[in-house]
DNA sequence: CCGAGGCATTAACCCATGTTAAGTGCAATG
DNA sequence: CATTGCACTTAACATGGGTTAATGCCTCGG
């Protein structure tokens, strides 16, 4: 989640793009610095395994924003792509340009490492999630933390999301009692 | 890994500290916000669940550090343990004077960005690894980037950081043909 | 209206990992 | 030397998730 004060100054550093549900904003391999801040609309950034295997690291929705940090910082391809996942607005903001405005501008900078943080701690979640957490715990979470995104993902999209297969998905739902709030 | 500059600027602010093998430097729950950089030894920071089982989220040695970022920039309790897993030196500077020469130190809060971008990147490669790779894959993966690290630990401590029982561990380095080089 | 493609479900089978337990070897300690 | 505790291994069994395939249900486009 982006705020406000930030969103703002970062508006004039880049351009509105839109974007078709399943549009590539960048691949796996690519050298793309850009930063995108999603305005309307979600994407899914997502690993592609050499025997075609998809695992989805994370969503961005409105108001997130999402860039390879491995192109800024150390120059090399991106690990993942990014594709939407519906019709989308977006801002497209170079990498080079916030760099540049980051080192420049004090208090530009101190925003930024506060997203920064909030970076950390969101991984540090899913981290611990992955590690300690089973399958299924795994969904439960999900549908109480994030109803509205199992709301607009499909099945699939979800159970990538999770490290498991749609099959294994539908097994666990099958399995549960329990179903998303809104869902009924 | 933290940088030789920053190094010595974080040393003046806080305080030697001493610690044999075994020793809590807090625990999951704790509201301690210090700040730990560690000059020789190693310790493990890990979740416990409430059936009691242990997952290791990291390791820190010489000159790695770590604080509980929950508790600094939340001020939540702590979600892991820290407990050295050798004889260890290493220096202890409290949260919030760190924090306040954050404030105050353009410089010193740069190399602090730095700091949290590694660390960002860090977390990515895990959990890339725990969400797209299988527990032997994981265990081929640390021996070749870590074999000191798999020469220094138990094999529980491996097993527990890979998210796996220590039984595993055990059946998969005997399935493997593959063995760490340098233990041979 | 019909057919094609995509998604979710279900079933059958396989394999990796968890669980429990027993056995071994080693190091520390009395 | 004997004892204790710990780490590691191995085995037997249970279980969760992967794989494949069949089925049914949509929606979309002809």
């Amino acid at each position: 989640m982006i705020e406000g004060g930030l969103l703002e100054r970062i508006s004039g550093l880049g351009s509105e793009r839109y974007a078709a549900k399943g549009t590539f904003l960048f691949r796996q391999g690519d050298l793309s610095d850009h930063f995108f801040i999603f305005c309307q609309g979600m994407a899914k950034a997502y690993y592609e395994t050499i025997d075609g295997k998809e695992f989805i690291k994370s969503f961005i929705r409105e108001n997130e924003c999402i860039a390879s940090m491995q192109v800024i910082v150390a120059g090399s391809p991106s690990p993942f792509n990014l594709i939407t996942v519906e019709n989308s607005r977006f801002l497209e903001v170079p990498g080079d340009r916030l760099l540049a405005v980051i080192k420049e501008d004090a208090e530009f900078s101190s925003a930024f490492s506060s997203l920064l943080l909030q970076v950390a701690m969101k991984k540090e979640r899913r981290e611990y999630e992955l590690l300690c957490l089973s399958a299924e715990q795994r969904y439960r979470l999900l549908c109480k933390r994030e109803p509205e995104l199992i709301q607009r993902l499909s099945q699939t999209d979800v159970a990538r999301y999770l490290g498991i297969t749609p099959v294994s998905l539908s097994r666990i739902r099958s399995r549960t009692p329990f179903r998303c709030p809104i869902s009924e």
